[in-house]
DNA sequence: GGGATTGTTTAAAC
DNA sequence: CGTTTAAACAATCC
């Protein structure tokens, strides 16, 4: 489940790998067209052939290939994985899409639900657009949080997930940024004090650094490089810790859905 | 075989 | 009518 600091860590280990590599085509797996989200099969080859990657960067959950002219964005959805070297248990059904390039190494998309995309964009006006704040820019502060809370009057669970808002949270962050700064998943946004702003504020940029700074948190399928998995697992004070006791106060927690989703809360800490 | 899992898009409800 | 919520969708595993 690749979040902001997933998509993070995978960007940082690709990057120094790719960079330079000239694309000679772009093959989708086992039949699997659709893993072109913007283009057809052909189409999209026309428009990667003979491009050179000058960079590799993420923007929210995207991973994006900055190229001589456009680009190229990945996002894993739930559970891609961007593989340099197949080993014996990646097995060929899982994959979408292999990335070819001309010095004759590959890229390959592992993606055993099949729900990640590739998309390509001549500018990232389009997903700038539809994307909200990055979460580790000097521009999101707390001052900020506080003012834009105060346009919604929805639940802060939905509102933190939602990707035109701010970009790069998910389920697990979300959960745990919630916890840290006691606030309620239901509690709706406009009724965020300042005080309370400033400290989901602080949570959500601690957390997520922290989370880049260990690389990433593995649940179940997170994985980069040679199969090595994230280590924020352990840090993690509240997701997945359904009936287990909050770090804090010792209260059991629950596991709620809103929104639709698995939500966990410490029911003491965690008030409306 | 039903339910859980994800983020995004689309449809419905408020 | 704009905002918020729910459902649909992709596919797989247990």
């Amino acid at each position: 489940m690749p979040e902001l600091p997933e998509v993070e860590t995978v960007v940082r280990y690709v990057r120094p790998k790719i960079v330079g590599k000239t694309i000679q085509k772009v093959v989708p797996q086992n039949n699997y067209d659709k893993v072109f989200a913007t283009h057809t099969v052909r189409q999209f080859n026309k428009l990667l052939t003979g491009q050179v990657i000058k960079n590799v960067v993420r923007r929210g959950k995207f991973i994006v290939f900055n190229l001589d002219r456009g680009h190229l964005l990945i996002h894993l959805r739930m559970t891609g994985r961007l593989l340099l070297k197949l080993s014996e248990d990646d097995k060929p059904k899982h994959l979408t899409a292999i990335i070819y390039f001309k010095d004759k190494s590959f890229l390959y998309f592992k993606d055993y639900r099949k729900f990640g995309r590739l998309y390509y964009y001549d500018s990232l006006d389009y997903i700038n657009n539809k994307l909200g704040i990055e979460p580790l820019s000097k521009s999101f502060t707390g001052d900020w949080l506080f003012k834009n809370l105060q346009n919604y009057k929805r639940q802060l669970k939905p509102l933190l997930l939602d990707q035109s808002f701010i970009a790069g949270l998910g389920n697990i962050y979300v959960d745990e940024a919630l916890w840290s700064a006691k606030l309620h998943p239901q509690q709706i946004g406009l009724s965020v004090s300042r005080k309370k702003a400033d400290i989901l504020h602080s949570a959500i940029q601690r957390l997520l650094q922290t989370a880049i700074d260990n690389q990433g948190t593995t649940i179940i399928n997170f994985y980069f490089g040679k199969g090595k998995s994230g280590n924020f697992r352990d840090q993690l004070k509240i997701f997945g810790r359904q009936d287990k006791d909050c770090p804090r106060c010792g209260t059991k927690i629950e596991k709620i859905r809103v929104a639709q989703r698995g939500t966990h809360i410490c029911p003491h800490c965690q008030r409306i």
